[in-house]
DNA sequence: CCGAGTAAGATACTGTCAGTAGCTTAAACG
DNA sequence: CGTTTAAGCTACTGACAGTATCTTACTCGG
């Protein structure tokens, strides 16, 4: 890829080029792995040429994983009953983490420590969204009376993705099983919601 | 301390010289910035021998950190309520936590993955003992009879903490404040236990 | 169309550090 | 007292982040 470029790219073309190279790279060998070298290699550039846009290598990498994320918003399920919603948000969490990007993520937090900068553009996007499909889900289990409206603030809303994500950060890379999901569901969260009024 | 060292160190006095030596590098500069030059020059010996101990930076570091840790099992509060108990469990982990050892943990479960080994070393001294704690304090709440059997298993004893620790995965590094305790007590684990039963 | 400025590209270098190798020498042990 | 083991020393390798320098292509204003 490096031989017979036709033209030399420039400013945003070349930085398209450059954060899919990563991308490539983050899916190829994950960030721990991931070298500079290479990235100019995929991208047929040079490192200079990188360090001139990014100021680290986890600066580039953070960015990069941003560009890979899903834009749209997702929709909350509704299934009828908070249980199997909480469930099935649940599992659609478990399933992204347990993806190669969500490895990635993983790789990425653990490697940026030293850099807050970094973890600051992480952690924006990070779950964000994530707070406002739980919000949702609960406030139609309100609207349902299935739960006390009491229960619709950040903290008890995102009670089950909050200890989901605690089972990642002390098991290091493995899925949670299923079995992991239904007992935070029915011994915890929805114990909790019942609580609430 | 290189110099004019009168006898040549073996076996486990040695072994004992290199961990204390990195008990304080680890102190002194973290994980991340610990190398074995450091911790080789500040025992007096040479990095080779420390490799014919532990096959890897992680490995030692990790030996290390478990050496300083506190032996003797921790004493549950007893303050009369569950309210009460869990707040000062929670405050007493959360001082440990933004204390520089709970730094240089979190340094270390950053900088190991990868070493499966390590984590394993790591996690199950990480807070087994702390399970016990809460199910005690909650056993105590059982008997007077301000909460159900139902919630003596370990998921649900340990929400509060399992909870403070995500606080931590996503904020890096500064302490947690207090009202933030308060709120995962107030908002989660008592509306929790109230419901069991 | 041309010349100045800018940034891409290529290459080579620095500095740091984990982990290794080989030798010399002190000490333990029979 | 001689053999074996491991400590101590020094030097090395290889990887990699980040930097510096120079050449060369493209852009854009005039």
């Amino acid at each position: 890829m490096t031989s017979a470029r036709p033209t030399r790219r420039r400013g945003a073309a070349l930085d398209e080029a450059i954060l899919q190279a990563t991308i490539e790279e983050l899916h190829a060998v994950g960030f721990r792995s991931l070298t500079m070298d290479a990235v100019a290699a995929r991208a047929g550039t040079a490192k200079n040429v990188i360090y001139r846009r990014w100021p680290s290598r986890g600066a580039l990498c953070v960015a990069a994983y941003l560009r890979m994320l899903p834009t749209d918003p997702e929709d909350a399920p509704d299934t009828g009953s908070v249980r199997s919603d909480a469930l099935a948000l649940l599992q659609r969490a478990n399933d992204r983490m347990s993806t190669p990007v969500g490895q990635i993520l993983r790789e990425l937090v653990a490697g940026i420590q030293g850099e807050p900068e970094r973890i600051r553009d992480l952690r924006e996007q990070a779950s964000r969204a994530g707070v406002a499909v739980w919000l949702k889900v609960l406030a139609r289990a309100v609207s349902r009376d299935e739960v006390d409206p009491s229960a619709l603030t950040p903290r008890v809303a995102t009670v089950a993705v909050d200890l989901l994500r605690n089972e990642y950060s002390l098991n290091g890379a493995t899925s949670v099983p299923n079995a992991v999901l239904v007992e935070i569901v029915d011994q915890v969260y929805l114990p909790l919601l019942r609580s609430h009024g």
